[in-house]
Parts: structure tokens; C-alpha cells; sequence
DNA sequence: ACTGAAAATGTGTACGTACACATTTTTAAA
DNA sequence: TTTAAAAATGTGTACGTACACATTTTCAGT
């Protein structure tokens, strides 16, 4: 079904049928009339191919977000970032990378500015560093660019669309994959491995969702909470983690509740009395994590799909200016739990969703 | 960069460049050579939108699966291929959904007839009805139609692709959730649940493996099994469930190895002593399992993503028929860990994935 | 050098849509 | 009725590719 044979049906030429589509008016009334009817009866839809060739416009999309090195959690959202641009290319989505310095809101604020001189079709925000991002958003509305949110949330910016975790949940899944098993008495530690002094909202709020879960189950009632912050640009890092698990003490369980459980992990094997009397719990499917997972240091991983995470950002972009489709303004994608037994195949997951090589 | 420009650099005509682009030969030597040079340099990447006009092919995929009632299994199966449609439609992919029942050979031989008579471009098999399966896939070997394995496999039957689960994996799984954290000695019951008595190779897999993890682990050492089968179809099944799974026994866990968990829980229900002592675990993310499991009577549920693998055996025709990329052989998806505290998210998650309203 | 066939190269059209522009019809005022 | 503006409708072209068909060039055999 095409506009041609539409045209031929209501008797119209092929301009009256285009402009009631494109709601271009300067149509008679009972000629839309019509001409919609027959539409809809004939379920018609646009030729994707020909309307693809005939705009050829290409969308610049720039994406910002934190730098990282090689295993480092932003590289698994960035890796979804760029499977999307793969595949979408050949739709006219064109992708900029802009990473800027996580501790440093000066380095935002000139990836930020360097973003706005783009003119972008569209911007992916990775809004770690709160109070810059707040800025940006604002200028993008003022330029009238939409923009996706991945990660973290800023309530009420205008975005096209969030994508990222509820974080909340993610730390009530972790107090149960760690206590609701143990029907043991003991010390719980949260210790929070931050690499700089980033207000952190997600680290926050999983933290929040770990205690809510102990206070509303009652267990809390056998298990007592020590939380500590743990600064690895600080010097006394190793001495600080020391004291916060104690092999000897009773301590049953630990909680990181970020990607840096590794370093966790680290000082557990080296005392074997950790990892066999304490269980660790943390988030983030980074290769570091595995190591310790496959190894049992670690017992449980929550996964939160950073690569899908970026995939979708991307194919919002798609859906939205190619497709004219409107996104949903949250999308919380699920918290995967991960052990031995099925690490294999969330490890493999990203490249069999997304059909690369 | 368009044919055009190539042949404007190449000091040739389009239809010498296109010749050279799809090896239709009646080119020279150097000619060839020459355009050739200018592709690669160029990094020439064909239109798909004017490559899909001009081609508008369309392809026929049949799909022969199980039939099904609302909220069983192959519901979710069926969902994914339609999504698939629904996304594809538009680059000329079309379905034909022929639904067998699963009890009856001659059932699928019908459909499978039918089939043949559609030569259709693409099949999407479940080949739950083994000896059946088998033949059709010959047939559709001698007649050169590609196809794909869904939900369980057919090993060297020549197929594109295999798309679903790791079957022994998930039953290892199980058993380390049901039987790694209680530190108790008991009985764990396997009871297959079963509505026919067609040999299922999946449940097989799954409680070997379910057996597997309990030896290696040595847990065996405090644990014994009881293995019990179910058939729904017979009068004496109540009955049979109340002896194969009493709460005054040393009964600590059950494992179902299939979506029909429910009725065990249904069964339950009906005695407080029962959830409060005996962990459950099954098999899929259908409504009524799902509802014992946010009301706590099941303790957890192993996914197996239906509707990813639906999709994906619809994307991997679109890959292969229309991107000409070779798929991969086997797709084992991820065995999801679903409890009360993460069900939510992978509740949504399909139509959050692929964009469904 | 001339011929005819083979090899090489060029040309034209179609695909379905979007949009600019051209033409026809209707309407209201003189 | 005539007329000009407004409203409605029609026409033509471009997008990049694939493929059928037309034309030109090359070259061996006379």
C-alpha cells in the first residue's frame, strides 16, 4: 500500500494525499475526511526505505561522559554507546564521544561548552557531577536539544528520557542476597570505596535501600551496621579497610555498593579467613569483579546492564527523531543477580543481544 | 559518498561502478582495479534506504511453535516473534505463526505440511516433538530454506542458529539456590511436573544438572534426594504431589525444573507449614508463577528470556536475508535470578527493550 | 583497412516519499 | 457577470541503488 494507489483510491492526486499526512492543511475537509478513511482501512504504513532515502538527513548525536581506563565501569556503557552507533549509522546517526574528567568540574564544564558549539541533534548526559550537569541541561533546553539522562537522574530537567537503575532496590537486593540466608547473628559492614570526593547520589541511595531492606525485614534485630567511607586517593586507604573488616571480629558479611569491590576482594585473599567466614556482595560486572566472583571471594554481583543502558540512550535517539516516536520518560532496566553459575552467560550477553562480532 | 561519486572519481559511468560493487563482471582489469582502490579508500558503505527501495523484497518467515493458552509458557516465545514482526515489518519481513499441539505428532505434522506448501523464506522451529522435528528439518535442508532451533536444540541439524538456554546450567543453578545457603541436612524433592507424556529433553538437563552441582559441591554428604514425576493429565495428581512433598517430613526444598512450578505452590497454599519450611524454586516468569513468588511461596525463579529468544530468532532472518551477515550457531541466553526484590524490573523488561508500547 | 563479434562502458527507469512549485477551482466583492 | 484573491488540488524532481538495455570501443580474422 502506497500513497500512490491511496491517491488513486480516494481519486485525489499524490500532493492532496501527502499534505492530510503531513497535516500540511489546504485540504477540503471532506477530502481529508477521505482520504483518512481509506488510510486507516488500508492499515497504511509509511515505506520506511523510501522516506529513509528521500530526508537523508544525518542526526548528530553527542554523548558526555565520564573518562575511563580499560576495565573501568564507564567503558561498559560507552561500549553500548558505540554497538548503537554501528548499527544505526547507516540511518543517518552520526555519534561524538565527549569524556571529561570525573573529578573535575572544570573539565565538564569544557567538554559542556565544546558540546554546545557542536549543535548537536541530540546529547546523552551522564549526570555524575551534579551541579554542572543542572547548568547544562538548562542550556540545552534554552537551545531547544534533547537530551537523554543515562545512569543517574535529575528529576524534572526536561529529558527526553532517563535510563538507568533504581538504585534503592539495588541495595535492598543486596542486603538480601547477603542476610537473608545467614541465619547468623553478626556485624554487617557497608564500606563505600570512592576514588575521589564526587557526591555520589546512586552509592547513597543503595545504600539507603540496604538498610530499609534489614530495618523492614526485621533483621536487623540480629545484625548489627558499620558503615565506613574508604578514599583511595588517600594514603592510608589499605590500613582504613583493614579496620573496617576485621577476619576476627564477627563479621559475617560486606557490602561495597559500587563497581571498586575489587579492592575489597583484593585484601580479602590475603588472608584466607576473610573469604571463608565473610560474605561479599557488590555491583558492577567489570573484569576485575568477575576475577573475584569466579574465584568465590566474591559471593554475589548485581548487575545493572550498563551496556544496554547505553545501547538504549542511543536508540531513543533513533526511535525519536527518525521514527518520531516518544520515548518513555524512565527506564529502569533489571538488576541481575550474579554468581558462578550463571556468569558465563550474562558475560557473553552484550555481544549476542547486539549482534556483534 | 554515493555511486555517483565513485564514479565520478573513477572517470566511469554508475553502471560501471556498479558492476565492479556486486561482481557482475564485463569490467577490465584495471578498471576494476582502479574503482576497487577508490571503494576501500573511500570507505563506501551502500545507502540501505535506496538498497531497500529498489530491492523491496519481501521475506516470508514461518514460525512453528507449540500452541498455547494465555499466560503459559510459549506465550512469551510468541510475544518475542511478533515484536520481531512488528520492528521488521517495515524491511519487508513477514510472519506466519503456525501453532501445533505440543501432545500430538500428527498435530505438528499437519503444520509442518502446511509449511512446506508456504515455501516460505525463513522457519523458526521449536522442535519440542523430537523424532518430528527431525524430518522437517531434512525437508527443509533438501529444499535450501534456512532455519533456526528455538527453546531446545537439535544437534548438526544444519540449522542457521540455535537460540535458547543452557539447560544443565540452569538446573546447577537451582540446586545452588535452593541448597548452598541452608546449612541444614534434609530431603530436596525434583518433582517433574508434567501436562504429557512427551520426552523433554530440557527437564532432563536440568535436574542432571540440578544433581550435578549437589555431588560436586559435596552437599550431597547432608542431603538426599527424592525424584517424583507429576503428570497433570492423570486423576490420581493431588495426591501424588501430597505424598512426594509432606511438610512433616524432613522436606527442605523443592525443585521443579519447569514453568509448572505453580501448582506445586498452589498446593502450598494450602498449608502454612509448607512455605514456612520448604524452599521453592522453579523454572520461567509466567503470571501465575510470578504471583507465588511476589507473595512468597516460591523463593526464587531461573529466566530464561522467551521473548529475547523470540526476537532474536526473527533478527537473526533479518540479519541473514536482508544484512547478509552470518549469524553465530548457538545463543545461550543468560539464566536470570529472579527473587521478590528484583521482580519488578524484569517484569517490564521486554517492553522496555524492544520498544513496545 | 574492413567487418563482425566480443568486451567494455554508458544510459534510462523504477522503487515510494517529501516538498517546492504550478495549476485549477471556489468564493466573495464589485 | 467579472475579477482577484483564497482555497484546493495537481505536477515535477530529487534521493541512491539495481538492473535491463543501449551504445561505444577493442580486437581478431580476413
Amino acid at each position: 500500500m502506497t500513497i500512490k494507489e491511496i491517491a488513486k483510491l480516494a481519486n485525489v492526486s499524490l500532493g492532496t494525499v501527502d499534505r492530510v499526512l503531513h497535516k500540511r492543511g489546504k485540504v477540503s475537509k471532506e477530502t481529508e475526511e477521505r482520504i483518512l478513511a481509506i488510510i486507516k482501512k488500508a492499515n497504511y504504513k509509511p515505506n520506511m526505505y523510501a522516506r529513509g532515502l528521500v530526508l537523508n538527513k544525518t542526526y548528530h548525536i553527542v554523548a558526555i561522559i565520564p573518562s575511563f581506563k580499560a576495565g573501568e565501569y564507564w567503558e561498559m556503557p560507552t561500549q553500548g554507546i558505540l554497538a548503537a552507533e554501528k548499527n544505526l549509522s547507516q540511518f543517518g546517526i552520526k555519534l561524538t564521544l565527549l569524556k571529561f574528567d570525573q573529578n573535575s568540574a572544570t573539565s565538564f564544564e569544557e567538554k559542556a561548552k565544546e558540546l554546545l558549539e557542536l549543535k548537536p541533534d541530540g546529547v546523552i548526559l551522564a549526570p555524575v557531577i551534579n551541579f554542572e550537569a543542572v547548568k547544562l541541561t538548562e542550556k540545552l533546553k534554552a537551545a531547544n536539544i534533547p537530551f537523554n539522562l543515562i545512569d543517574s537522574n535529575l528529576p524534572d530537567s526536561g529529558a527526553l528520557s532517563f535510563i538507568g537503575q533504581d538504585a534503592f532496590q539495588s541495595g535492598k537486593l543486596a542486603a538480601k542476597l547477603l542476610c537473608s540466608e545467614t541465619q547468623k547473628k553478626g556485624t554487617i559492614a557497608i564500606i563505600s570505596v570512592k576514588k575521589n570526593e564526587n557526591h555520589n547520589k546512586t552509592l547513597q541511595r543503595r545504600i539507603e535501600g540496604f538498610k530499609d531492606y534489614l530495618y523492614t525485614s526485621k533483621l536487623i534485630n540480629d545484625i548489627t551496621i558499620v558503615e565506613s567511607n574508604i578514599h583511595l586517593s588517600k594514603n592510608d586507604w589499605k590500613k582504613r579497610l583493614k579496620e573496617a573488616c576485621n577476619p576476627n571480629n564477627d563479621t559475617i558479611g560486606v557490602f561495597v555498593p559500587s563497581s571498586l569491590v575489587h579492592y575489597v576482594a583484593l585484601h580479602f585473599t590475603e588472608d584466607p579467613q576473610y573469604f571463608s567466614k565473610i560474605k561479599l556482595v557488590g555491583n558492577d560486572l567489570i573484569p576485575n569483579n568477575i576475577k573475584y566472583l569466579r574465584s568465590g571471594v566474591i559471593s554475589y554481583l548485581i548487575g545493572q546492564r550498563p551496556q544496554t543502558q547505553g545501547y538504549l540512550a542511543m536508540q531513543n535517539f533513533y526511535n525519536h527523531l527518525i521514527l518520531k516516536q516518544t520515548p518513555e520518560e524512565k527506564r529502569f532496566l533489571p538488576l541481575d543477580i550474579i554468581t558462578q553459575e550463571n556468569l558465563i552467560y550474562y558475560d557473553i550477553e552484550f555481544s549476542n543481544i547486539f549482534n556483534l562480532a
